[in-house]
DNA sequence: TTGTAAGCGTTATCAT
DNA sequence: ATGATAACGCTTACAA
C-alpha cells in the first residue's frame, strides 16, 4: 500500500498524488477529491521514513529532562507535549538522569535521530563549568535547542525562563516583612535556576539589613522526609530558625511535617513557602504558601518561540516570565 | 555527508560500508577498522529515515497515556522510557487526554508513524463498550499492542496488570479486621482496573457479612479537595463512616483533611487507605497506608513481554503481579 | 493542471 | 570478502 497503489486506481501520476497529500494548490479540485476518495478507500497513509526521506524533516521534536517522574517535569513533558501536536508535531521524549555524560550521550542520539529542535526542560542541563555546556552550543549550529527554565548564550539557542531570582526576592521580602528574622534556605541542587533563587533570598536579607549566615542555607535531596528529618537535626542542635523558604514543595512539605512533629504552630511561630506551587501544595495542613513557577506558560512560549524559529520570524533569544505567589496558610500575610 | 562520502574515502564499496554498520560478518577485520576509522574521521552518522524506509522499522515505541502530570502515569512512562532505551529503542509519547476521539486519534497517529509496538500505559484504555476497543484490536493485527494495566483479549495484545481486585479486597479485609464497619469506598473512574478495585472491595464487605450500601461508593474528582469536600458533605448529611478506602492515594489525602478539619483521630475512630503508594502518601500527618501498585514492575514486565514478542519467544499474553500493602498511620493495624 | 524521472541514503540481493 | 545495483516510497524539478 503505497502511493503507487493510489496513483493506479485514481488514474494519475504519483506527483500527482504526492501533490494532494501536501495540499499542494496546483491540483484541479475534481482531481483532489477524486484522489482523496480513492486514498480513503484505500486506507493509505502515507510512509514517514520516504517522506522524511525526501523532506529532511519528520516534525518530530526531542525532549529531554533529567527524569519525568517529578511532577514539575512531568507538568512541563505534559504541556510541551500537547503543545506541539497542536502544531502537528510530535515529541520523542528522552529521560537523561542527571549525569552529564548520559545527558551528552541522550543529546547525541536525539540530534542522530534527525529531530527537528531540541527542547530541555527543566534546570538541570546547564552545568556550572561553561565547558560542559559546549556540546549543546555546537549541536545548536545544527538544530534549534529550547530551554526551557534553564538558560545559556549561544547561536540558536532560545531561552524561556521563571524570573526566580525576583521570586525568591518577594518571598523572602514578605516573611521578613511579616516578622520572621532567622529564614532557613532549603534547595535541592545547584542548577542555574537553584543559583537564582539562592541569590533572591540572600539579597532579600541584604535589603533588609539582615546577616546572610552560611549555616541558615541547606542542601538537602529533593524529598520529604529528607527534609524533615534535616529540619529535626537542627533543630536539635539549637539552631533556631522563625521561617523556612525552600526550593521545591517537597521540602516545604519536609518542613510542615517537622513542625508537626515539634508541635511547633504555623503559622504563627513558623512560617513556610515552597516552590512551584504544585499538588503537594495543598496535601498538607495547614496547606502551603508557594511560589507558582507558571510551567504552562513557559512551556507555551517557548512553543511559541519555537514556531517563530521554523518559520523565519524574528524571536527573542530569552524571555522572563514572572512568577506568583500564592497565599495559602503556612505564612502570616 | 553519506554511506557515498565513507565508501569514497575509505576506497570500498557502499555495500561494504553498510556491512560494517550492520555488525555483518563477512568483512575482514582490516576492511572492517579502516571503515570504522573513515567513519569516525568524518563524522558519519547514518540517516535514520532511509535506514527505515530499507527495514522498516525504526527501533521506536509509541507510548500513550492519558496525561502525563498523573504521578502514577509519569511513573510508568519514567520506567518504560528508561527501560525501553535499556534495549535500544526510542519512546515517542502521546498524551491522549481521556476521550475515546482523541485516544483514537492518537492511536492512528503512532500506528501510521510506523512504531514498532504500542503501549498503553494506564487503565483509561479500555472502554466499558467492546465495540469501542475494536480498533485496538484491529490495530494489534500490524503491530503488537501491550497494556500497561488494562486488560484486553485479542491476538497480538499483551497485558500485564497489578490484581488491584486482591489488592483492595485484602485492604479492606484488614480494615474490617481492625474494627471497621462502615468503610466508604472512594473512586475517581470507572476503568478497568477501576471496577476491579471496586469489586474487591464489595467481596470483602460481603465476606465479612458487611451490607454493600451503594450510597458509601462514591466517584470523586482525582483532586484532594475534591475529596476532602465530598467527605463533608457526606458528614454534614449524617452519614457516618469510619474509613475510607480510595483508588488514589489523592483521594485518600483528601479523607486526612476532612478528618482534620472535622477533628476526628486517625486512626482511633477513622481509618484510611490510599492507592498507589505515590509520594502523597507520606505528605500528610499521619502518613497513609497506601496499597502499593508496583508500577516499576508492570513497567519492566511489559517491556520484557515486549522483547519476547520481538524476538519470536512465546510469551503470555497476561501477566499479574499481586500488590503491596504498605501500613503506614493512617490505619489501626 | 498533470506526468516523467531523478534524487534522498540506506538495505539486500545478486554476482564475482 | 567484496562490489554493483535494485529496491524502499516519497518529494520535487522539469517537461508537457
Amino acid at each position: 500500500m503505497n502511493i503507487y497503489d493510489v496513483s493506479k486506481k485514481a488514474g494519475v501520476s504519483i506527483a500527482t498524488v504526492s501533490r494532494v497529500l501536501n495540499g499542494s494548490p496546483n491540483v484541479s479540485e475534481r482531481t483532489r477529491t477524486l484522489v482523496l476518495q480513492v486514498m480513503d478507500e484505500l486506507g493509505y497513509t502515507p510512509n514517514v521514513f520516504a517522506r522524511g526521506l525526501g523532506l529532511g524533516t519528520i516534525q518530530t521534536i526531542g525532549i529531554m529532562c533529567s527524569d519525568s517522574s517529578d511532577p514539575y517535569l512531568a507538568h512541563a513533558i505534559y504541556y510541551l507535549e500537547q503543545g506541539l501536536r497542536g502544531y502537528g508535531y510530535d515529541s520523542i521524549l528522552c529521560c537523561t538522569g542527571s549525569s552529564l555524560k548520559t545527558k551528552q550521550k541522550y543529546f547525541e542520539l536525539l540530534h542522530s535521530k534527525k529531530v527537528d529542535a531540541l527542547i530541555l526542560a527543566g534546570s538541570k542541563f546547564i552545568e556550572m563549568n561553561p565547558d560542559d555546556n559546549h556540546y549543546i552550543i555546537e549541536a545548536a549550529k545544527e538544530l534549534p535547542v529550547l530551554l526551557v527554565n534553564g538558560y545559556l548564550e549561544g547561536d540558536n539557542i532560545y531561552c524561556t525562563l521563571c524570573d526566580d531570582r525576583s521570586a525568591t526576592h518577594h518571598a523572602a521580602g514578605k516573611l521578613i516583612a511579616s516578622g520572621c528574622r532567622s529564614i532557613l534556605y532549603l534547595y535541592t541542587s545547584h542548577s542555574y535556576s537553584g543559583k537564582n533563587k539562592l541569590s533572591g533570598y540572600q539579597d532579600a536579607l541584604k535589603g533588609h539589613g539582615l546577616p546572610v549566615r552560611e549555616d541558615y542555607i541547606c542542601q538537602c535531596p529533593k524529598n520529604v522526609l529528607a527534609a524533615r528529618d534535616l529540619l529535626m537535626q537542627l533543630h536539635q542542635k539549637g539552631v533556631f530558625f522563625d521561617a523556612v523558604l525552600a526550593s521545591d514543595d517537597t521540602l516545604a512539605v519536609g518542613a510542615v511535617k517537622y513542625a508537626h512533629a515539634v508541635k511547633r504552630s504555623i503559622p504563627d511561630d513558623f512560617s513556610i513557602i515552597g516552590y512551584n506551587n504544585s499538588v503537594y501544595a495543598v496535601c498538607t495542613d495547614p496547606e502551603l504558601t508557594s511560589i507558582d513557577s507558571r510551567v504552562e506558560a513557559l512551556c507555551s512560549t517557548a512553543i511559541t518561540t519555537l514556531m517563530g524559529v521554523f518559520n523565519g520570524v524574528s524571536v527573542p533569544s530569552r524571555t522572563n516570565i514572572a512568577a506568583d505567589l500564592i497565599k495559602r496558610a503556612t505564612t502570616k500575610f
